[in-house]
RNA sequence: GCGCCGGUAGCUCAGCUGGAUAGAGCAUCAGGCUUCGAACCUGAGGGUCGGGGGUUCGAAUCCCUCCCGGCGUGCCA
């Protein structure tokens, strides 16, 4: 409807335009839905623009083009200027109706586009290194990065969801040390420090502890999931691991174990990665040695101070940053160069890395040396998320990672279910914080929850369904009913948010901000739950069978609408509840 | 110190490339179930859009500055 609006205004424009001998572009004017009803169905500010550039009053423009304009192909049944220079245009009722049987019949399309037109994009994200169990921040990454490829998808881009993991740095050396740490307390060889003294960094450790040596690592991870998996290894192994190193099969153990849970919780929230892509293949492939001569070859690497560097000043960015430590051993800056370029030469056209905002700082050098190398840094784009706070009883949760304090994902589906789950962590712009309320989500009145006032809007148009079956009245298909019996304001303020939809997936995608989704839904079944409450007022069903049948082609556009949006989310959209 | 992100109703937050009288949910208060699902609906109160300056027809939105909060600023990942 708005496009069409649009390709009537442009051509009266350029009209209005060549009439003044101006042969400049039209201006990048607006069209949107105004706030106040009585501003129409939509508003536009061309004249307003132009007004300087013709050096003529914007009203005065705004009557000419209006009357250019016309009837828009029989589009609009009213125009009108109004304060400064807005054109505010009414549509005719039969606009907004004919809207209803095209949804129907486009059904799950309608709102699909070709926008991406089949370019290949890779979304990574999670890319959490198997530690330790998914924290609510990860949870909330998670989600954000898998609504982004649906909106991708939805709008005709091949998308790839890749979870990137680094099991060759020493995270995961530590990973094995507790573990071993763990093995070794519950075999009595040793001791492990007290909760308290490993929380006290000001403490010197003792090197014993009742006769037994310490051997828990400073920075160990400190969950009880260790001391799970070195129990399990007792039991299986006994003492044959004594004289392992901590790096060799305790890390590999411990890696396999934590992954596993990882993919457990990920399915359980509805969520598959097509490429699980491994930093030590990199090793492996020899791409970052590769990555490092390529570098070097730019004269973008130098040594100092035993190490060797890269020489980011010469990109333009503020310092230069160490790629290979003194150690010989690559900092994690120089394999995400080297995963980068892989991910361009790997033919994709996109490349959208989510991250939280504790991750961000790398990414102007992983990007600038990646086009160093002679690859479009432009196509590897960022999305950046806040934290995620817990609250409960008016109180932030702390929470630590190495304490193994942080709220799990587990924990909080099993508290409030997946839907709820994605619901909330999907509500806020990426950008800003998130508050997850404990209390609300544990809190069994889950009656004033959003997500459950979306799907129990969607419910009840199968309620409408199962009661028109009842009366042995059929649905309608796309042809069976008359829009035009679509005449109550309630109704076609309904159908105007549906023709919004579409605009909104495509911008959503385009900005990779997909709480627009969730907010649409929460305005549409606004309109809906309301308009079906109001039995007493009008029914969908009645003794008028052509009314009858209009407003369940009603039904259907709005369930089909409901139903893609809530796909988009990954919420399930269900028939009764 | 510097960089990034936030500051909008009591609370949690929307606000599209600058648009007209700033919105939603929760909370509070007052109402509504013999009728398509009350997991709902109707109504009310509640705001100096952190402060100050600037840009222009017009600013929550853009620019400058200050204040407050989070994160970062490692040869940690």
């Amino acid at each position: 409807m708005k496009d069409q609006l649009a390709h009537h205004i442009d051509a009266a424009l350029s009209e209005l335009l060549a009439a003044a001998g101006d042969e400049a572009a039209a201006p990048d004017y607006t069209l949107e839905v105004p706030r106040q009803a009585g501003h129409g169905d939509f508003s536009c500010n061309a004249a307003m623009l132009l007004a300087r550039r013709l050096r003529r009053a914007p009203r005065a423009i705004a009557e000419q083009l209006l009357e250019r304009l016309g009837d828009a192909g029989g589009l609009l049944e009213h125009g009108e200027v109004a304060g400064p220079g807005f054109i505010n245009l009414r549509c005719r009722p039969e606009s907004w109706q004919g809207l209803v049987p095209s949804i129907v019949r486009a059904g799950p399309a309608y709102g699909r586009c070709d926008f991406g037109q089949g370019r290949r994009v890779q979304v990574e994200f999670v890319s959490a290194n198997p530690t330790g169990p998914l924290s609510s921040g990860h949870g909330r990454q998670a989600i954000l990065g898998d609504c982004i490829a649906r909106l991708f998808d939805y709008c005709g881009f091949d998308v790839t969801r890749e979870y990137y993991f680094n099991d060759g740095g020493r995270q995961m050396r530590v990973l094995g040390e507790s573990v071993k740490a763990r093995y070794l307390e519950v075999l009595g060889k040793a001791a492990t420090p007290s909760e308290a003294l490993l929380k006290d960094s000001a403490v010197e450790w003792p090197e014993q502890i009742d006769g037994l040596p310490v051997v828990f690592p400073r920075d160990g991870y400190q969950g009880d999931y260790i001391r799970d998996i070195a129990c399990r290894l007792v039991d299986e192994r006994g003492e044959a691991l004594i004289d392992e190193p901590g790096d060799g099969e305790f890390r590999e153990v411990a890696q396999r174990e934590i992954f596993a849970d990882i993919n457990r919780t990920l399915d359980s929230i509805g969520i598959h990665f097509d490429v699980h892509f491994n930093e030590r293949s990199l090793y492996e492939d020899g791409k970052l040695d590769e990555t490092i001569a390529d570098l070097r070859a730019k004269g973008l690497v130098y040594e100092a101070e035993g190490a060797v560097w890269l020489a980011s000043q010469k990109l333009g960015l503020d310092r230069d940053r160490v790629v290979i430590k003194s150690s010989g051993e690559p900092t994690y800056l120089l394999p995400d160069i080297a995963y980068h370029r892989e991910k361009l030469r790997r033919g994709f056209d996109l490349v959208v890395d989510v991250q939280g905002a504790d991750h961000i700082e790398q990414f102007p050098f992983v990007r600038h040396a990646v086009g160093a190398l002679g690859y479009e840094m432009d196509r590897i784009e960022l999305v950046m998320h806040q934290f995620v706070t817990i609250s409960e009883k008016n109180e932030r949760v702390k929470q630590s990672t190495r304490l193994a304090t942080f709220v799990t994902v587990d924990e909080l589906v099993s508290d409030v279910g997946t839907d709820v789950f994605r619901f909330f962590m999907i509500e806020r712009k990426p950008e800003g914080h998130l508050d997850f309320d404990l209390d609300l989500a544990k809190d069994r009145n889950w009656r004033k929850n959003p997500a459950f006032y979306v799907q129990y809007a969607h419910a009840r148009t199968y309620g409408i369904e199962r009661k028109a079956k009842a009366a042995d009245v059929a649905m309608p298909g796309h042809d069976g009913f008359d829009p035009g019996r679509l005449v109550l304001s309630t109704e076609i303020e309904l159908v105007k948010k549906l023709g919004e939809f579409p605009e909104m997936v495509r911008r959503a995608t385009e900005i990779r901000e997909p709480h627009h989704v969730a907010y649409y839904l929460r305005d549409l079944a606004g309109l809906w739950n309301p308009y079906l409450q109001d039995g007493q007022q009008h029914r969908v069903l009645s003794e008028d069978e052509g009314l009858s049948a209009a407003r369940l082609g009603l039904v259907l556009a709005v369930r089909h609408v409901l139903r893609s949006g809530l796909d988009l989310l990954g919420i399930a959209a269900p028939e009764r509840m």
